[in-house]
DNA sequence: TTGTACGCGTTATCAG
DNA sequence: CTGATAACGCGTACAA
């Protein structure tokens, strides 16, 4: 006497609707070969069931799951935001769903989440975190090199593997250029992490920049990314020996962080100093001053990411090796012309 | 000749380690009922191959696949950042991982993503986006009340369904408390889109809490969260005929554009005007002026869902109803006293 | 166009 | 402590 429990299966559909189990299997995946009127009764006989195919036993024979595994290391980055909406919804329109792993920049974590992809749990994956998981040279590394994977926003240390973003040296090299159009000459840099790939090419193309235009480089303070280590940074270069005119933070946020200690400070920002940052992320327009930085075509990076997993995944072969996303100025306030404001206190 | 291509399965290890496929599952589930030895030549095997179990089998098997599956309206708000790290690691302590679903609000495709739960492929679902899926009365929708289910930040209409949240009615009163004790008597209010819970709540607390202090409540403006929608609030609270000398923004990014749309108007915040914001976000701390704000208890939250799902998944009757954390008072420079910056242009 | 039979990789049950 | 065996729900030759 005691009713069945879990959700309808396709079997009860079939004896609902009077057809075989495998006429509703193709219901749903071959809708097309199947008479209109066996179609109507499945639908009627699953709408009445409120059936839902069973994605594990659909994985499990099909050997692909309709999901797509992204890797990245903070969701609490506002940086990924955007992207994550791109990569949803390029995601949707491909039918699949994300599978979000946040790994803390933690290897043994990653590898974890990766493992997925191995099992066949996963059918795609995008790393946005800069590192392929599985050691070098391991078997299970070998099968994700075969697997359908892109690296967005930061490169991974395989060329393999398809990069998805834009030329961070480049924009980098961009910003000194910025500044050294403006005047000044004395230049400071807020980094990122030491082990980080973006950090390595902005601070390289920072410098490189820098060079071209006959300016100095004072000197580069770390941070994290965060808001607080930007305020940190932005202490630190206060008590340099040589102050700059000028600083590029790495990220917007740092970048924040740096405005908002130097005005505690009483430094006045343009007028004493300029400050940059890199990815125009939401806030950075409303800021006060608004920063000058560089937008990160974040959406797009995220579209185009999918866009790639999914042809690789399809079989397409559109095994482009890089995808390379243009990057653009963003004139705002925190940056102005040498000199501007060291004249007087301010301009009310 | 050719070479198998997919990961390794159980049956291979088994036969690597020269025992029965049973055994190797076991040592997978219940290591402990093994003998040291044959757990260890498992072990063996297993890395050897790099063997990963199949997730889709082992759901398809158990009715449970390990993950949970979280609905958000918008992955691009901050403020889910935090929460969803503290679920992600609270459901990374119970050995689940995290599918989220960005429902863009669309009821449609909340359903479609809720369709998971009802097919068993997530083990537990965390509704962050205020609706329950499914019509009332339907059958998936009976089906998802017997499933663990949680409500997190937002009220859904289903009483019967735990949340998990602050009081955001008697938040609101508390700024409005906070407002009339700085001698504040003629309020504004800039809301969240009318068809939201959190927006109803807050608006009632704050025009409750005015009346309970002899306030007048001059008027609502209507936001939808963003940045640019608290700009356009701020703008139109500016043309009213009798202006407020204090408003409250029912969330930091409506007030962060209040405030920036407040300064280009040449108008001073407090001076003129003080700004109240709600979710202490991180960049709430660091604007200019920094945000008076109330801070949720954001990680905490996340942390609290998980539980309380897990909680429903592990059979465990930690059924409370609600769990209803303290929300926080954060005093910065966007307020002040009235007529404190009415006299004089500034304070240098 | 529709139906039959088998297997995807695991876990649960029941013996040994 | 270990092993054989039967499902879990679906997709896909192959046959009709």
């Amino acid at each position: 006497m005691r009713g069945k429990v879990g959700p309808a299966t396709m079997r009860e559909v079939a004896e609902r609707a009077g057809v075989a189990l495998t006429t509703v299997s193709r219901a749903f995946s071959n809708p097309d070969k199947l008479s209109p009127d066996t179609l109507r009764r499945i639908a009627d006989a699953s709408a009445e069931l409120q059936y839902t195919v069973n994605l594990s036993a659909r994985s499990l024979r099909k050997r692909s799951s309709g999901m797509l595994l992204v890797l990245l290391p903070d969701i609490g980055n506002p940086f990924f935001s955007l992207v994550l909406k791109g990569i949803e919804e390029g995601a949707r329109e491909g039918g699949r769903v994300l599978l979000i792993g946040d790994t803390g920049s933690d290897a043994t974590l990653a590898d974890a989440y990766a493992g997925q992809l191995d099992a066949g749990t996963v059918d795609g994956m995008i790393l946005i975190d800069g590192r392929v998981p599985f050691p070098h040279g391991s078997p299970a590394r070998a099968r994700l090199m075969r697997a359908p994977v892109v690296a967005l926003s930061e490169h991974v240390d395989d060329p393999s593997i398809p990069f998805v973003g834009i030329d961070n040296r480049a924009a980098g090299r961009d910003v000194a250029h910025l500044l050294a159009d403006l005047g000044h000459r004395r230049l400071g840099h807020i980094a990122g992490p030491a082990a980080n790939g973006l950090t390595t090419l902005r601070e390289q193309g920072f410098a490189e920049g820098a060079r071209e235009r006959g300016c100095d480089l004072l000197g580069t303070a770390t941070g994290d990314w965060s808001i607080g280590s930007g305020q940190a940074a932005a202490a630190d270069i206060l008590s340099w020996p040589h102050r700059p005119t000028a600083i590029f933070a790495a990220n917007d946020e740092m970048a924040i962080g740096a405005v908002h200690a130097l005005a505690a400070a009483g430094v006045s920002v343009p007028g004493e100093l300029s400050v940059v940052g890199f990815d125009d992320i939401d806030f950075a327009a409303v800021g006060s001053p608004a920063l000058t930085t560089i937008r990160q075509p974040r959406f797009a990076m995220g579209r185009a990411a999918v866009e790639a997993v999914t042809a690789r995944i399809e079989g397409r072969t559109t095994a482009e090796p890089a995808r390379i996303l243009p990057f653009e100025r963003v004139m705002r306030a925190s940056t102005g012309p040498l000199g501007s404001g060291q004249t007087a206190a301010g301009r009310g």
